[in-house]
DNA sequence: GTCACTACCTTGCATTGCAAGGTAGTGGGT
DNA sequence: ACCCACTACCTTGCAATGCAAGGTAGTGAC
């Protein structure tokens, strides 16, 4: 670790910690591919890559919260377009309260 | 990963992400040790163990953002009282902007 | 001197984000 | 027919780091 880079690397595991939240949250609003899913993070300021979001992807499929489809591109190579699953919504629920509760928890360390 | 566990570890994640910050947090508020650091931890449902907290804390005191004194006890070992220096101080404000950023975030994703 | 307790710290493993690099489909230009 | 740019998918190898487990040492009670 760069001791000049401190803060950009607690800031990274913040969001790091709310990775697989964020992704669930949005995947859980309709059908989206991967490529789509980094714009949405970009626009909510969560930076991540593509060497990221792949393997995680795949790791929430195999557990059965995700599922997808492929579906052809008007202009280009196929899409994966990933979708919750009943399984998947359960977990974002339980994940919403866990996420009230550590906001909580931090806010009262924060006062 | 065990596929049962998800929603524990996700949940260790988030709480990952945040530890570095809680821990300033916590040790801004007035020189704490080790083991009085870890019940403030339980006491806002933060779980960490030692293994977790010593390097951490070395860390932190590596990149000058803690400090230490040995203090006797008046019963035991001694013990390293850990506050937070000038440069800590400023490092945490802007965790704080980073957090707050964060939750902002988060939760315009939850609507 | 031994035991219990507290407090410090280290080792080794597993997870996981990420930089970098790889494969392949589509379509436009020449 | 060929190449190139673009998009989209995925993998490899490295580094950071939380954690279980185990280790060292000071204090005081019996």
């Amino acid at each position: 670790m760069q001791e000049e880079n401190i803060i950009e690397n607690t800031k990274a595991q913040m969001r790091k910690g709310s990775l697989e939240f964020c992704i669930m949250l949005i995947i859980s609003k309709g059908e989206i591919y991967a490529s789509d899913i980094l714009k949405e993070l970009k626009k909510a300021d969560l930076i991540v890559v593509e060497g990221t979001l792949y393997p995680l992807l795949s790791r929430l499929k195999g557990s059965q919260l995700l599922q997808y489809k492929w579906k052809e591109s008007e202009s280009g190579p196929p899409r994966k377009y990933y979708t919750i699953t009943d399984k998947g919504e359960k977990n974002l629920e339980q994940l919403k309260i866990t996420w009230s509760k550590l906001t909580k928890s931090i806010n009262s360390l924060i006062k």
